[in-house]
DNA sequence: ATTTTAATGTAAGAAAACATAACATGTTGT
DNA sequence: ACAACATGTTATGTTTTCTTACATTAAAAT
């Protein structure tokens, strides 16, 4: 059972959760830049069926990172260099990846059913999401 | 600057970050049913600028929560009797309110600055959002 | 000093996602 | 059988997001 640790690791920053309109007021960049950024692969967030943009936690962090570099006088060739120079995550191609999305949020909620949280300042919640992001 | 540890906690399970369809995905609840709850005041998400719903971290327990009672029995009225029932967090209302949106985000990614992260197996991100959601 | 190029701004038109409201349906308790 | 509750469904309008194309601005190259 060890592997589930992993993956909802992997997945709770992984999963696409956030529409462009909250990435933007997130980073402070506009549509048009996160959209170029993606043009450029530097980023690759996911798709709704209707072709909007998803963006997971790990997207946030990228596009805060690329608007670093720029600061830091990078260019876009340079950063995109960067990154594919970066060692390849050797385990993600190890891990089971044959999951669907639906398979994956019931493993989320179902992590979340048996963690029990004992109880809490302000109510008695059985439930938290949030111990999945950290 | 102990607030704002307080703060930051509230702050990414209390902000509106997600859009009804991945609440829906999350929650296995249809769009109706979340309507149908914050009709009668079991939850309260914000709203966007165009009054498109965005529910934060802990609207999504709450939502959780909601489908347990409700599995177990109990009927709208009664889990709304439960929440009023339950101590209104005392700190809340101590705390700082009056910080607007941007403000609250901008401390949220100062933070993530100042909280460099030295490495990790399988890159090496300056910034990491994710640390904000536990 | 021009001219390219890179990054971003802006506008138009179409489609997706979401809103409210009204009516329909299935269950449960009386 | 009826009433109330929870949810489904459909219609219609608005907001958000999409792609594409052209404009602008600043830095780099010529």
């Amino acid at each position: 059972m060890k592997w589930v640790k992993l993956m909802t690791n992997r997945v709770r920053r992984t999963m696409p959760l956030l529409p462009i309109s909250i990435v933007m007021q997130l980073t402070e960049l506009t549509a048009r830049q996160i959209r170029y950024y993606e043009e450029h692969e530097l980023i690759n967030p996911a798709r709704t069926e209707g072709n909007k943009r998803m963006f997971s936690l790990n997207d946030v962090d990228t596009l805060l990172e690329i608007k670093e570099y720029l600061d830091q006088g990078l260019n876009i060739a340079g950063i995109k260099k960067l990154y594919d120079t970066k060692e390849i995550p050797k385990n993600e191609k190890a891990e089971p990846k044959n999951l669907s999305d639906a398979e994956l949020r019931k493993l989320l909620r179902e992590e979340l059913k048996h963690q029990a949280r004992p109880f809490e300042k302000g109510g008695f919640r059985q439930s938290d999401l949030t111990r999945f992001f950290k």
